[in-house]
DNA sequence: ATTTTCCATCAAAGCCTGTCAAATTCGCGC
DNA sequence: GCGCGAATTTGACAGGCTTTGATGGAAAAT
């Protein structure tokens, strides 16, 4: 890596999560902590970081901070897990309707490689790709939700009920064997219109989710094809899906 | 394989890869470190990458009008004050059509002040006001053009044709006595109606745009009411356009 | 007062420039 | 088409410069 590309990467990724340590950013660009410091006060000089006791942090945020951008470390490996996982589930050049929310956003993150032909009402997502050449990305219109990033209202509905996709990769506040569950009743009707236009659905649940009943009703069990969990479901309830013919993948914990 | 094809590898490699150290460009081509070094400094000469200490980096073209990732620092002052100087025609609580575009994008940095009614087709403008809560924003929905960050096709046509608004900021390559000109061929489907949706029009147009054509034409005078500019902008021009009974206002600089 | 972080310095490693001989290509007369 | 010398290109190498990671003491945060 050259000095030149490592800057521009301590840059990126101050860009993603607005804030980090310096030992965060040295393990992310493979360098010591001295030439990351070094290159903080050049970056610095040049005005699109500012450097801190201990870090570093962005001067000019592009993607300002929603919800989760990423100081969202609750439960983060389990979602990288998933979303790696869930990716392998994709095929090339397939087209994916992706959902909004924190845990499918980790598998979009994972999904570059495929080429795939994207679908989304998530503004997290369409930044993820706005510089991404391979990535055909499709942004349903709506009103945007402020504090989560997500399009939402009747321009929303109607892009899902117009397109057609391969795969609908969604996430939910709760899952029971009665059936799915999520908390805000905006993106109910959009993501029953997601469902709709996919062949396949494959549900992102991490492990907490598991039993847990959020405030509003959003499906029963039969439109899902896929469950994509990390290894601290409950064994008795995996079961049980599958014997409702559920295919529940278990994302290994590296 | 001809030194010339091999430059041309070299150029093409790095306009994927972005950075590429001296190493795996010389393994890439099939020669030897000491040639791609020559290479790359003739390529630098022509214009099209940038050495780097170890590598190589692409060069970014500074090509037209708006690059959602790059800094768009071309003509920074004149667009802020112009950016100033539009938000100062808005009044509050109007609904306000937001162009794509750097000059356009500092307008709407100046709009949250007015708790307006935004609708826009640019990543950019929708992620400024990602949580601010006293601005209600309609993303139309589209493909996503990299890089750019804009959205474009039928699905961002539609919703402009579907909505309302009291005015229209906008931008575009380049203005003559005949009319306008646009440089992508995608957004000027999308701007014809973006105009027919708002009562009033206005431009922003910094004063390099003036007698320029750019590629493809856009529309002429008849459906501009405003045009706002900044104090470069040649005076015997101004003077004809408010002949034909357009509102010109020029920026002072700070 | 203690711990953490920052800055200056330094040796080692890696990289760039300029040079040179070998290899390749080209021009040209036959 | 062929041979031969000239010109160009190529890969390698030495010497000088830049970058890197480590270290010890100053500064700052808690």
């Amino acid at each position: 890596m050259t000095p030149e590309e490592r800057k521009h990467r301590l840059e990126a990724y101050l860009q993603k999560v607005e804030f980090a340590s310096l030992e965060e950013l040295a393990r992310h660009v493979g360098a010591s902590v001295s030439t990351v410091r070094r290159d903080l006060t050049v970056l610095e000089a040049s005005g699109s970081v500012k450097r801190t006791h201990g870090g570093a942090r962005i001067l000019t945020p592009k993607s300002d901070e929603f919800i989760f951008s990423a100081r969202d470390t609750h439960q983060l490996a389990e979602k990288e897990a998933i979303g790696r996982a869930c990716a392998g589930l994709i095929r090339p050049n397939q087209s994916v309707i992706v959902d909004a929310g924190t845990t499918v956003y980790h598998v979009a993150k994972n999904l570059e490689d495929k080429s795939p032909q994207i679908v989304t009402n998530s503004l997290p997502v369409a930044n993820l790709f706005a510089s991404a050449t391979r990535v055909e990305l499709v942004l349903s219109g709506g009103v945007l939700y402020p504090r989560l990033g997500v399009l939402v209202g009747p321009l929303a509905v109607e892009t899902f009920s117009k397109v057609h996709a391969d795969v609908a990769v969604m996430s939910a506040g709760g899952i029971t064997l009665e059936g799915l569950t999520n908390s805000h009743g905006l993106l109910i009707d959009i993501q029953l219109a997601m469902m709709r236009a996919a062949a396949r659905v494959i549900m992102c649940l991490d492990h907490t989710k598991f039993g847990r009943r959020s405030v509003l009703p959003l499906c029963d069990l039969e439109p899902i094809d896929v469950i994509v969990t990390d290894s601290g479901a409950p064994t008795e309830m995996v079961e049980q899906l599958r014997q409702r013919s559920i295919e529940v993948v278990v994302a290994p914990l590296p």
